[in-house]
DNA sequence: TCCCCTTATTGTCAGATCGAATATAATCGG
DNA sequence: CCGATTATATTCGATCTGACAATAAGGGGA
């Protein structure tokens, strides 16, 4: 226990252990018409990604070049998410791991510079059990769940019974429980482990229809996006984060619809309003909309101040618990 | 803009761009006799580290065998931190990039197997302005505060003057506002960019004393250090994570103590028992504590039932807003 | 012009939560 | 038996939250 190798961080270029490809990928992320976006290249459902490569100063910088030239959109706020770096995660033929690192970016449709191999899509399409802003559940729910009761019931012994049973009825909301939108990534992980997700099962048992258990993407793509709907889901409600994914002006009642898009649920709009204004988030630009039908709403922009003011950690915003 | 490469994941074999060093770190926490420990190895201050190799199946069990190997710990709660890869962030001689997969892993100091060529030391040693413990701040802030506005004022230009006062202001708590013990990061890296840390300058400036400004460590470390503390600041917020640095039974004021290590302040003490009595996350073993002096305490401990019963996200644990 | 529909904006109210402070209980050492 | 020490239980007011109600300001059609 004491003779073995005392690596202080950076020696070792003998041999070749810790070399690996190393990917950039992105989850970049719009609302366009009040539907949360995501952006994808390719024909297959594919993240913009590219290989970290020498002349990148930092991962953040080489990502915004791959993306820009993916999808002609220049990101603008940008944050790491996680690292992906399992042996089997990609149906690997050769013997070397990929590492992906992974980003969440935020931008408008907007400020692409021109069509190209790219395109967006909600992410709903994706997922569709997490579209609750009906009000009712999304159609669908329902068969999941009891299959995931099945899944739970097939399991060996009770024990194991029980705790899947436990988890499901947490993340699916099932027994009295609240439906809780930050769990988008255990309700994917539970639907890949129970063979309910197309990519998961390899073929072997047979998930439900696609417009229930929503389309699947390249790789383990599917899963980086639910890590970042999880980690977006999250963030709205103690930073300041949404304002990038607005206009430089809107009214209140648009940013209420951006932040329901990406929560996947209804706001009381009394209730919004009030946490906004006196948060002090905002400022009113003088200016109404033209609107649709109904009295005219103030127009209001973004106080990029706040984000001097205050210390955005443990704070409130929008959103609160069931 | 268009006739780019498209690059769908997983192709792109022949060129080296991609390749890289990648190695695993941990910033292994535990708290011995209410100080907050880290675990370091060799004589200098290093965290455990080591490559990520192809034996290894998942980052996670990679790391857990090389800390194991070097310091004799298993690890039972391991999370990924970040994933360090800026270009120049190794004083590196190579042209060759280090990636650095941290993650922070929470311990107890009993469950080591036997002594090696490692060693507990207070993290507040290395962040001597984080413990305030006290009541009142340590000694040196003022120093550093003083140092900081300085170097705010040396700007060049009247907006960049301001920006950096702004930024003072906030992470250190200047001019009525509250201390914020989640801003240990950006405290770290405004120290780090005012030269007043030592490994920042190069030996050009000349930082403060090692009581005020802290001991170095290896490399980009310490900045390593501040991720995990600060993620564990605001984790042990919304999520009951303390008990893994909790023997098996404890008594309420022992968990507090814990809190309060970690979390560099005080806390009140029939506030915190009522929130984690209400919350229900620990119960009565009916022993009571043989203890120094006054009345005896009961002994808890951790109901793990509560982990498959709740999902912990968004809810809340001790410590409030200021 | 007036009525009605739609959306915006303001206000109320009860319950939960939070921070602070107080009161009571049990043990130990003299 | 007293007082020092720590544990445990309670109280109180301020604030925050969630649910709901009420009023204001436009547009369109009768």
């Amino acid at each position: 226990m004491e003779d073995r190798q005392i690596r202080p961080g950076t020696d070792g270029a003998d041999d070749k252990a810790g070399e690996a490809k190393v990917d950039l990928i992105a989850v970049v992320v719009a609302v366009n018409d009040g539907e949360p976006c995501l952006l994808t290249i390719g024909e297959a459902d594919t993240l913009p990604s590219g290989p970290f490569a020498l002349e990148h100063r930092s991962p953040q910088s080489g990502l915004r070049g791959w993306v820009e030239q993916q999808t002609g959109h220049p990101l603008g706020y940008i944050e790491q998410l996680y690292t992906f770096a399992d042996r089997d995660r990609v149906g690997t033929e050769r013997q070397q791991r990929v590492i992906s690192i992974s980003y969440l970016a935020l931008t408008r449709k907007e400020q692409a510079t021109a069509s190209c191999a790219c395109g967006w899509h909600s992410w709903y399409e994706y997922f569709p059990w997490e579209d609750h802003r009906s009000g009712t559940p999304p159609e669908g729910l329902d068969i999941l769940r009891a299959r995931l009761v099945e899944w739970a019931d097939a399991a060996g012994d009770p024990a194991t019974q029980r705790e899947r049973w436990q988890r499901v009825a947490i993340a699916f909301g099932i027994d009295e429980r609240h439906w809780n939108e930050e769990l988008t990534l255990q309700r994917y992980e539970l639907l890949y482990e129970a063979a309910l997700v197309e990519e998961a099962s390899g073929g072997k048992a047979t998930p439900p229809p696609a417009a229930v258990s929503g389309k699947a993407m390249v790789a383990d793509h599917r899963r980086i996006l639910a890590t970042g709907v999880t980690r977006l889901r999250s963030k709205i409600k103690y930073r300041p984060v949404v304002f990038e994914l607005m206009r430089p002006t809107f009214t209140l009642l648009q940013l209420q619809r951006t932040v329901e898009a990406l929560a996947g649920r209804l706001i009381d709009k009394p209730n919004f309003r009030r946490l906004v204004e006196q948060q002090e988030l905002v400022e009113e630009t003088g200016d109404t909309s033209v609107d649709t039908g109904g009295r005219p709403a103030k127009l209001y922009r973004f106080r990029r101040a706040v984000l001097d003011e205050r210390a955005f950690a443990g704070t409130k915003l929008p959103l609160s618990r069931a």
